[in-house]
DNA sequence: TCACGTGCTGACCGATCGGTCAAATAGGCT
DNA sequence: AGCCTATTTGACCGATCGGTCAGCACGTGA
């Protein structure tokens, strides 16, 4: 792999871990075993580093809001969306931690202002699928807790099941959320 | 209220809104209209500040989740739990915010590694109690998703409905998840 | 009146940050 | 050989960071 994608790859690691703004371009330069003028030169700029490296995520995670479709009455199409969101939060763990963790508070870095325009949309999407309060909640705990519960299990001790088993489990959760049965009460 | 007092107030939004690292010492002192030597008389360091403008809510936090009880087999207790971790949520929502934006990437400050441990003993006490993959991701989606949408509401153009109203919609949902009740399927 | 403790401040310090730049190096093509 | 391009580097820059320190203003009690 050339040096141009190790940065980035090592780049994105660090972001996740250690946080954007306390990561600094040395330390990238240092696990790379190569000098920060270096890093400098394959990436014009630190958040363009940033944005480089979250780019295919948030392409993806786009692609999926864009065409989420009439998700409020459509009991189908947020079953679709469910699936997709959820490869694509598998797929995409260490960008999703970044987004997760540090969009809010960095919205002067463009790509985590893009990210923060997409979980907008995200919550729109399903704000107008709502209607009583608690609703809404059930379906800002279910995307957020998921989002979450995926970021933090990478971070601390806690090792989750491998991904074939949290796959499934993640969907019927979501599911439970995400549509309140009829052949349930309600 | 005296000057010491706030301080900490300013520092607590400022540190839950821009982000703790984010937070210059100066920014802080221009909000309060003084100096930044002068912050520096009241808290010995920034790390000590922010310790102070947290301390009370991990105190009540903690004292909450060492009182948890037997949560595994016990469902009254659970809901019991419940309300006290959703009171405390609503009352303490810019710590709330910091713990579940922040912590995870400042380890190094004390602050923020208490929360982390009082995360991880919140989870322990609740992977004791979960069984299958399913259920524990039930107990995470509930507690994470709880507390990131109420932190992330604040957030951005999002704003919710009054507390008065999202208490009894968040115990609701949270009743659903963590007690998979025998009266509905399953 | 003097002394003293509290609150507060400007000037200053060393460290680190992201970023620039000119020079050095290496490798393929003619 | 000479040349061009791509890559790499150390030295350096201005800005900002958290933190220190000597000193100033002021109310109070002896």
């Amino acid at each position: 792999m050339s040096l141009h994608d190790q940065l980035r790859d090592i780049a994105l690691a660090e972001f996740a871990s250690a946080g954007y703004a306390a990561t600094s371009l040395q330390r990238i330069a240092d696990l790379a075993g190569t000098s920060k003028a270096s890093v400098l030169y394959h990436y014009a700029s630190k958040e363009q580093l940033l944005a480089d490296a979250m780019a295919p995520a948030l392409d993806e995670l786009t692609a999926i809001v864009r065409g989420i479709g009439d998700v409020a009455a459509d009991r189908g199409q947020r079953f679709a969306f469910l699936e997709r969101f959820v490869d694509a939060l598998l797929a995409h763990r260490q960008v999703v931690h970044l987004i997760v963790n540090q969009s809010a508070t960095q919205q002067d870095v463009p790509a985590f202002a893009r990210a923060q325009e997409l979980m907008r949309e995200l919550a729109a999407a399903f704000e107008l699928a709502a209607g009583s309060t608690v609703e809404k909640l059930r379906y800002g705990i279910a995307l957020a807790g998921a989002a979450y519960t995926l970021a933090a299990s990478d971070l601390l001790g806690l090792e989750g099941p491998p991904d074939e088993e949290v796959r499934p489990a993640l969907i019927t959760v979501m599911r439970e959320l995400l549509a309140p049965a009829p052949e349930l009460k309600d």
